[in-house]
DNA sequence: AAGGGGGCCAACCGCAGCTTC
DNA sequence: CGAAGCTGCGGTTGGCCCCCT
């Protein structure tokens, strides 16, 4: 469609590569003033030399106070391993069951962790919580949730397991 | 001690859905 | 109602850092 042209590829040449903290200062200035949303006019509005889905992922990914960052618990990792069981690779979905992570964190550390691994079976902890989850988002029929892409792997049908979740990986803490 | 390989993360790209006109 | 524009999502890539040999 014309989304690459609406992102205003033509426009003028945008930055590009890691921000730097004076950038990151300007969109957070952006946000406080004008919110959320309207990515478009962030570069004329912000003096940013980005375009609009830059700033939003620089913004979603990195910046948004409520990011928790940190390693990934184990409790969240069984629950990533469940809801991608359900949902396969709709990581902004599985981002909304848990607060403070990013989609493209859970996408990353799904990559790295489990995508080249044999299926498990899953916990029971993380099933209480699920069944909470159940009522209010699983099954959902809001739209907005229930975006259909061409993901067929959210169809796999996998029991998890989890056994204990040694492996606490400190030596990646403080990167 | 140095080099190579792998893990991890930030960021970019292209596509598709939603909204507005 | 259809077209154009905007926004969000998932896939992919590139670079840095750490560990192992």
């Amino acid at each position: 469609m014309a989304g690459q042209l609406g992102w205003g590829i033509m426009e003028e040449s945008w930055r590009k590569g890691p921000w730097t903290a004076e950038e990151d200062k300007l969109l957070i200035e952006y946000v406080r003033l004008h919110g959320e949303g309207r990515w478009k006019s962030v570069a004329r509005l912000a003096g940013l030399k980005r375009n609009g889905k830059s700033c939003r992922l620089r913004w979603v990914n990195y910046l948004r106070p409520d990011l928790k960052r940190g390693q990934i618990t184990p409790y969240e990792e069984s629950l990533i391993l469940e809801l991608h069981s359900r949902w396969g690779n709709r990581w902004s979905t599985i981002a909304r069951s848990l607060p403070g992570r990013t989609d493209n964190e859970i996408k990353n550390y799904w990559r790295t962790h489990f995508k080249n691994k044999p299926k498990h079976v899953l916990v029971t902890p993380v099933k209480q919580k699920l069944e909470h989850l159940e009522g209010n988002d699983f099954n959902s029929s809001n739209p907005a949730t229930a975006r259909t892409r061409t993901s067929e792997s959210a169809t796999t049908t996998s029991v998890v397991t989890i056994e204990p979740i040694q492996h606490e990986k400190d030596h990646v803490v403080a990167r």
